[in-house]
DNA sequence: TTGTAAGCGTTATCAA
DNA sequence: TTGATAACGCTTACAA
């Protein structure tokens, strides 16, 4: 017989560390949190003890008692694309900084999760909340505005002026794309979308016909097409755009389905750009690397990341009412191989 | 003036349903949690009346009480390296599944942040632990051994019989990679490692040399760089290995890595595989679609992170004391374009 | 079927 | 400088 038996390891906490060490818990409670006052002799002996017995706070009571957690959540659609992976790890870094921690939620872009996770809030394990909606609903907004707790959104441009928010316009960086294309003498320009009922998926949809008007282009519905913002969905849906609608570029809402489409491309043996150029959006780490190079508009998605956790960490810091902040920061494109010819 | 006035939002309890349905907080408590018996029609009441005004629960007192919490936690290295996310993505898939939520805990391969983890573990938000240590020292097993609460370890080939763990070796899959280069004919393989003082770093070392020793080859120290399992590291020390090796085929300890290296190639207009052939390790999928599509070795993360999490949930729901496990799954090689020249 | 009341492990308000 | 003790919001014997 093996020697494991439930010992049944009761906690170690406030009393043992008091009993042990002769005095109240008050006391102990005082001297671990480095509150009221208290002598020194008393402070070494029980800091002593805690240490021998190997105490650690239970957190859950403090934070019951307290209303604090010193955590603080990031909720994104996907932790699968590396967009929401960069903006997680600027989170991650100013919220570290000051002395909180970061819990990551990934909802699937499940409105239902999104949901259950704002309405929560107040009563979960976190002090305040950074969520970047891909739908973005007005029962979205209400139940942030009726949020106990602080609440962060980051989002396409059409923000309520009651919500912080971190805002980015992906419409106009897919106009900013159009216009490199078409100054690269590019005419039929297919368009990918994500999923079109999504706050990215009609923003950027937007931009593209925004964009053909622009330019006094024809709308032609049969060069857009739409998948759903990932490598494996760009890959899939290559083909069909292909065929259906022989471009001679192709627009696509991110990175990653742009990084797919490429995938097929190089697999019909069809060259990227001088066949098809290809665009994509997000700026991430990927698309410098692969071959082409690709092509994109940068949200700056590190830097609304640390916006949106700086934001927030001033409304759980601070006690004073301020009116609700938008901060907004500007698309950029940035060109790479996939685009531009070389002549030679 | 703007109308914010902090209408300090008392939090609506078990309290406030009680007295509103006219029952006591014990009733509300059974009715909410399908425990115990109670009438329909107090059912019925109570449940329009929680409706009505708005409850949720106060997880903190809840936890506090029942000492769960129905969250189990991830901590992995870097949720920048997709083989991470692969893991988390099945982790998540099966605990939601048993009505657990997954918090993400990112630990930047410090191994203070692990072991400040593990040992507060007890005490905090979540029932249990997955980790996947990149370090695994003593420490680590000795925190783990008394956590007070399920532990379970991804991690190399090196694992303690105390201790519930799921593991691959890695050495074996170097060396099933190594065999397949040397069957393409190449001779002068370097080896790119990560972070060599890491589990992953030691095993795919050990695997290299393993590999050279079974086949009779010499050890030649000039041949192995390090770098930090990151794309970026990978294209840094690519220069280095070109200039100092001379290879004909590169042997990188991850994915990420050697996509870094073949980006650098292919700046210096080297065709992979025909002048030098590059294989990674961990099968993420930027490496089936990149150009050339990446051979790897692939360690099930996915799997890895469904057994992991199976285990965790099989200790949570189950108060019989039981062994530890050791599962255990095998590498898998996968040949693409990167390590294959094709003629004609 | 329901209610009373004792905790869960803390923090914080009083007195002493 | 310290110690009793009352919360925090919930679950769960035990009584009724």
């Amino acid at each position: 017989m093996e020697d494991i038996k439930k010992e049944s390891k009761r906690e170690v906490t406030i009393m043992d560390v008091a009993e042990k060490s002769g005095v109240s818990i008050a006391t102990v409670s005082r001297v671990l949190n480095r509150t009221g006052r208290y002598s020194d002799e008393t402070s070494r002996k029980v800091l002593a003890v805690a240490r021998e017995i190997g105490y650690t706070p239970n957190y859950m009571a403090k934070s019951l008692k307290r209303k604090k957690t010193e955590q603080i959540a990031l909720a994104v659609a996907d932790i699968g694309n590396p967009v929401y992976v960069a903006m997680a790890k600027a989170v991650q870094q100013v919220v570290k900084e000051h002395g909180y921690r970061l819990v990551l939620l990934s909802t699937e872009a499940l409105a239902s999760e999104e949901y259950g996770i704002i309405k929560s809030l107040s009563k979960q394990y976190v002090d305040g909340l950074i969520i970047s909606p891909l739908l973005y609903s007005d029962e979205h907004r209400e139940l942030i505005k009726q949020a106990a707790r602080p609440v962060v959104v980051i989002t396409g441009s059409e923000s309520d002026p009651d919500i912080d928010s971190v805002l980015v316009d992906s419409s106009q960086g897919v106009r900013l794309a159009m216009e490199h294309l078409l100054g690269q003498g590019r005419s039929r320009i297919a368009f990918l979308n994500g999923r079109p009922d999504t706050v990215p998926g009609v923003a950027r949809l937007n931009g593209y016909y925004a964009s053909l008007i622009e330019h006094g282009l024809p709308r032609d519905d049969s060069l857009v097409f739409a998948s759903d913002f990932t490598l494996a969905g760009g890959y899939q849906v290559a083909e069909e755009i292909l065929s259906r609608a022989k471009p001679d570029a192709i627009m696509c809402a991110n990175d990653l389905m742009a990084l797919g489409v490429m995938r097929y491309l190089r697999e019909q043996r069809l060259r990227v750009p001088e066949d098809i150029a290809v665009v994509g959006m997000d700026d991430i780490e990927h698309g410098a690397s692969s071959f082409p190079s690709l092509t994109t508009v940068s949200l700056l998605a590190a830097e609304r990341g640390r916006m949106a956790a700086e934001l927030l960490l001033s409304r759980l810091t601070s006690d004073e009412i301020q009116k609700p902040k938008q901060l907004q920061v500007v698309p950029r494109l940035i060109v790479r191989e996939s685009s531009v010819v070389v002549k030679g």
